[in-house]
DNA sequence: CTTAACGCTACTTATTACGTAGCACAATAT
DNA sequence: ATATTGTGCTACGTAATAAGTAGCGTTAAG
């Protein structure tokens, strides 16, 4: 049926710029357009609504009735499953730092 | 120290395009430069390029003595922290597909 | 009836990626 | 020895993507 795996899509969604930034902005509570903005280091109006557009028709993120953006279970969801990258980053840049000391 | 932390950084990276899918083509064994081009969809060896550069800097990557390119030891631990991204992903389509059955 | 914050669009410029051609080198074949 | 093939890689013009700035239409408060 689909030609390329579920794991190449969702892979392509999350290598644009900003997608996965966004999410994580999202984390703790709805933010609005403005302040998705300011948060992601003030990324144009452009993309951020085109990112918001991709979100929105993924699953992962929807309109909060009352303010803003929020994630949705399946956006919580995937957060889950990006947890353990966080403490791999971590051992990475350890690694990075002692093989080349002088960055 | 860092401005940002790790994760960032290391979503900033995995956010290139081509960046994760290289990673996941070195999974079985080593590929030579031409034969990543023909793994990624005949991708630009302009940006094959630089992407190996980057993930030679980051050690996730390294040329084989015998043979092109392969996965250091870092980079097949951050394949295994990918891995539920796989069984997330199934899950993803099939939700997607239930909320708008028309695509 | 201003003022401000909101989501968002339009438009121009800059950055990134693509596509193609081809070089320099090494191994292999004739 | 010399042509052929495969290798990593660069150059360069074109296309796609992102940034930067201005501002519109709406809502809500002062």
């Amino acid at each position: 049926m689909s030609t390329s795996p579920a794991i190449y899509e969702i892979v392509e969604l999350l290598s644009k710029k900003w997608v996965m930034r966004i999410i994580w902005e999202l984390r703790v509570h709805p933010l609005t357009f403005r302040e998705l903005q300011s948060a992601c280091e003030q990324v144009s109006p452009t993309v951020l609504n085109n990112r918001l557009k991709l979100l929105k028709d993924s699953q992962l993120v929807e309109a909060d009735p009352e303010r803003g953006y929020r994630l949705t279970e399946l956006g919580h969801s995937l957060l889950e499953v990006y947890k353990p990258l966080g403490q791999w980053a971590e051992t990475w840049r350890a690694q990075r730092s002692r093989a080349k000391p002088s960055v």
